[in-house]
DNA sequence: CGCTCTCTTGAGCCCGCTCAACGACAGTGG
DNA sequence: CCACTGTCGTTGAGCGGGCTCAAGAGAGCG
């Protein structure tokens, strides 16, 4: 099941930093070969439902998507669960300030990353200045999809999430309108702040409304009005 | 009106991009001198209410806060709004990827900042190696405060919103019990994605079971059991 | 004094949540 | 082969937290 296919259709992005982009709320996709083929990272896989690390744990490496899906998400006391992002081959994700990853990472489908060491980070962004632009260019991309999905978790409605959600995951997953969700509806509705019930019903609406249709398993799905999901978007 | 004294009060940091921090949920205060009096820095004013850019606007600069406190806040297209953060004196703000700025900066009270040409980003960041690492150190910063929002946005109450919004105001602006919010309801809002109703109608019952106090004016807090409101906090 | 802006309070409603049941499907073991 | 079990998704009924609409209370200011 190689996902990465879905990597090849992207632009190429110019290295610097300060490179125009198509849309800004493209995923991180940073020169592929460049990081992933990079002398001090290693290559490792984990099979779905596996942890990649927790929050807490010491943040000894960060990691970027060579295959597969990724979540990184908070828990609070009662067991209430925020996903921040899904993380799609050739994005960056783990990088941290303190000692310790501040968020828990998930394998959602089986993943391959490649790992680098932390502790070689500055020294890796002053010896190769191409990698640190497009580090520092991952992380702006990623403040930026941050601040989109705020928007979306403080003054969307159900439908708008969803609409927004199905837009943003065929971009990333497809260059059609035909895709694969890889993660279960618990996933989308911890990162949409809503219930599973909620993402369903919404789900089955968007169908009733002919905006989308199921393919054979309920993970398939198939935009059929791109206009009105996108009038729903903003 | 000098706000600065917040910043004063903050413990230093290792310019180094790994440095261990107090507490990794801290405003971005990364060596105030350094950026502050950097040769490429231009200091602005602007008064409350006062514009510094608009989403769309072409991104020329990118700003450090010397005092006061800007809003960068998101439009939809009926006028819902959402504040991504309110930046404090020593927080950086207005770095993008794309040509355009994809937020609006906007003056919460008067304001004074020094803003930084962004076509010399690249090379500020490969001549001065320390001011790249506070950059992304900030940049790090920012994408962690952005996650612990998107808990708050998407998983929590309004009481345990106002809470938490409560204790961080306090650390970034006092050392103490007692602060003055810089902004007003409707600000405090659309950054916690509630209505300015439900925010007073918190606020009100907050006083009321005695974990708060107003001051004087409504916008002057005084956090009476901090242990409880850490409580509603996770 | 009137005007505006900000904040508070009240009454009622609705969107999304809770609780619950059910169906589809994949293992798995007898 | 079927029964059993667990996971995942859908659907229904009813509730409630936060929203909407509306009015009023203060404060600042010309």
């Amino acid at each position: 099941m190689p996902v990465l296919t879905a990597t090849q259709g992207q632009p190429r992005v110019p290295a610097g930093i300060l490179a125009m982009r198509a849309t800004a709320t493209q995923p991180q996709h940073v020169e592929a070969t460049t990081i992933e083929r990079h002398p001090n990272g290693i290559r490792r896989t984990f099979i779905k439902g596996e942890e990649l690390f927790a929050e807490g744990d010491p943040a000894e490496f960060f990691y970027k998507v060579v295959s597969g899906t990724v979540r990184t998400c908070k828990l609070l006391s009662d067991g209430r669960r925020q996903i921040e992002a899904f993380h799609l081959p050739g994005d960056i994700f783990g990088l941290e300030n303190g000692q310790d990853h501040r968020f828990t990472a998930e394998a959602v489908e089986d993943v391959v990353v490649v790992s680098f060491r932390r502790n070689r980070f500055t020294s890796l962004l002053h010896d190769d200045p191409a990698f640190g632009d497009q580090l520092m260019s991952s992380m702006i991309c990623s403040l930026e999809r941050a601040h989109d999905h705020m928007v979306l978790l403080g003054r969307k409605t159900a439908q708008e999430k969803l609409a927004t959600f199905l837009l943003d995951m065929a971009n990333r997953l497809s260059k059609g309108d035909r895709f694969d969700l890889p993660m279960q509806r618990t996933d989308i509705a911890d990162h949409l702040g809503l219930t599973i019930e909620t993402v369903s019903r919404t789900l089955t609406q968007l169908v009733r409304d002919g905006l989308i249709k199921f393919g054979a398993a309920g993970r398939t799905i198939i935009l059929n009005n791109r206009a009105r999901l996108q009038q729903l978007n903003a």
